[in-house]
DNA sequence: GTCTATACGTGGATAGAC
DNA sequence: GTCTATCCACGTATAGAC
């Protein structure tokens, strides 16, 4: 843990403040350097352009997604609850400073409407993982069928996302959780 | 209903081709006049900029959106139907050759932070007129809470929507309606 | 009213000094 | 390794002719 953070790490910040709120396209590389405190050139001898920056950052966002989601699901109490936590680790991961507008994988595939293999990459190993680990979850359960409910599960944590776009003020996930909940409960109850 | 579109058709149609499938900041305006077949001064001569011509066509979308949410309203059997006919909409409107690749108001939204003025009226009432129509459509229905279903169906068509970010390829709405059909069917149970 | 041509700003990326 | 200065491409919008 070095007490003075790479060039590297400032502009991976930079950007989780910056580009995930306010957009890829709308902000400007001079925004990212400005707030990073360094130079276009220190930006290009680490990264081959925007792009590849910006994958970087979607890669380490999504490492530390992980590390909140893996810490909310050991968190809970049953089978159930650990199904349910991914909406806990949802406003943890809101609550912190790099904490985006939404999320900054649907945005990224929201903005791009055929992005560079640094950023596709990023998103399909998002979600390719968000399905994988709610399956692992729903199985769990007893329940007719798991991909199922996990499907249903990774909709409404979309639509809990995508609600933060209709409404800009701060948002927690109870809706989403709520939701969840009853489905889990009728999927439970009818097997 | 003129044989001869005007100028202005003609640009509001190639920004509903262009710009809400592959997004705002990165289609040029030269490709909407290309799509459009006029030139750039015909452009500034009836909008007043870009954003202008965008938020125009978002206007003109929703009234689209609404007539075909109505159509698939009336066609609705029941009062439980006629709250789930949201979902047949989507289909029909996704169907149409203007239909875009997931929401053009949500789309616009996360491109956005902060949209200029013709933009943001458009997305505000776009959120308000969906909240609106379904609450009254859940008040129809005996259950305790209905502005609390209707919030709960404006999620799960939301996550819906969001979906389409997460898989490129075509979709129907047919989980996100089984999930509105599931607490729609909790909550008048519950009652 | 519509076109051609162009002005003007901005954004991404690089060259070369230290 | 980082900075200053700069290049080049592109995108929005306008001027002026027809």
């Amino acid at each position: 843990m070095p007490l003075r953070k790479s060039s590297e790490d400032k502009l991976l910040d930079a950007v989780d403040e910056l580009v995930f709120t306010r957009g890829i396209e709308t902000t400007p590389v001079d925004a990212v350097l400005a707030r990073a405190g360094v130079s276009a050139a220190t930006l290009y001898r680490g990264f081959r352009s925007k792009e590849a920056l910006i994958g970087a950052a979607l890669e380490r966002r999504h490492g530390r997604w992980r590390q909140v989601w893996d810490d909310a699901v050991d968190r809970a109490a049953d089978d159930r609850l650990r199904l349910l936590a991914v909406f806990d680790a949802l406003d943890d991961f809101a609550g912190r400073p790099d904490g985006a507008r939404w999320c900054a994988f649907l945005g990224a595939a929201a903005e791009l409407a055929d992005p560079p293999a640094e950023i596709a990459d990023a998103l399909v190993r998002d979600t390719e993982h968000m399905r994988r680990t709610l399956r692992d979850l729903a199985a769990r359960l007893p329940c007719d069928d798991p991909d199922d409910l996990a499907e249903a599960v990774l909709l409404v944590f979309s639509g809990e996302l995508a609600m933060r776009l209709r409404d800009a003020r701060p948002r927690r996930s109870t809706t989403g959780r709520r939701i969840a909940g009853t489905l889990v409960d009728a999927a439970v109850a009818g097997h």
